[in-house]
DNA sequence: TGGTTTTATAACCACATGGTTCTATCGTGG
DNA sequence: CCACGATAGAACCATGTGGTTATAAAACCA
């Protein structure tokens, strides 16, 4: 089992702003094709391709009611992801960068800290 | 600033093996083109391609030595994107996946903790 | 100076990706 | 049953990606 492949998928399909924007949509509940295509300007088969790219990564898992395939979120995948960056950080964090990382760590607050309070709406696309 | 094209180049850049083992090689100190080529079965050129997708995330620095252009680590973006992944777990956390997500952590202990704790190296390629 | 090492660039190829439109399928509701 | 609404799939196109080889540029070493 690499898990390998599992990471590949998932930061492939965390990098486009389409699909964060679709998990962001999604982070507020269960929700159609035709609901998450409607915000934006593109047709619903490439919303389709999204969501197969999001399910192959097993970020989105998906239900059915009636001829809808509802799509939720499924947060798996991400801890992993999370546990690999966390992983880096620390390493780094230990090593020769310390210093560094440290100072950077300190500056990091002022910015990124009252960015990173707002709700994770991504911002995206639009 | 939006930030969504720095995480564009952030996931993107991690979501290759290849560029995950470079990355864990940096983790250990600066090393050279040369340097990071050797462990893999592909051309120097290959690994420049690498590198540059690296430098274009910020994943990576560049200094001079002579002719050699010696890469070290940077961990800014890696914090801007571990920063939007902690956002979503934390935030599907509290909504409705609250029940899901405890019970998954649970399970989650068992497994992943001791397998997290080894030294993140990738085992990715070859 | 001339040769060697280190790296980047160019040209090329196969294949993946992100989008389109058109169409087929499936399930509901009149 | 029939039509409509929701979704997936096929065919197509442009562009990006990951690799190759061959070559050029930059800086060292003898």
């Amino acid at each position: 089992m690499v898990g390998s492949e599992l990471l590949d998928a998932t930061f492939a399909a965390l990098a486009d702003p389409t699909r964060r924007a679709i998990l962001a949509r999604l982070a507020t509940g269960e929700a159609t094709v035709t609901e998450l295509a409607a915000p934006f300007a593109m047709s619903q088969p490439a919303i389709s391709k999204h969501l197969k790219v999001l399910e192959r990564a097993g970020l989105v898992s998906r239900g059915r009611d009636a001829q809808r395939r509802p799509c939720r979120l499924e947060a798996r995948p991400l801890r992993e992801a999370t546990a690999w960056l966390a992983d880096y950080r620390d390493y780094w964090a230990e090593s020769y960068q310390r210093l560094d990382a440290l100072l950077d760590e300190l500056q990091a607050v002022d910015q990124t800290d009252a960015d990173r309070r707002r709700s994770p709406s991504d911002g995206s696309r639009g």
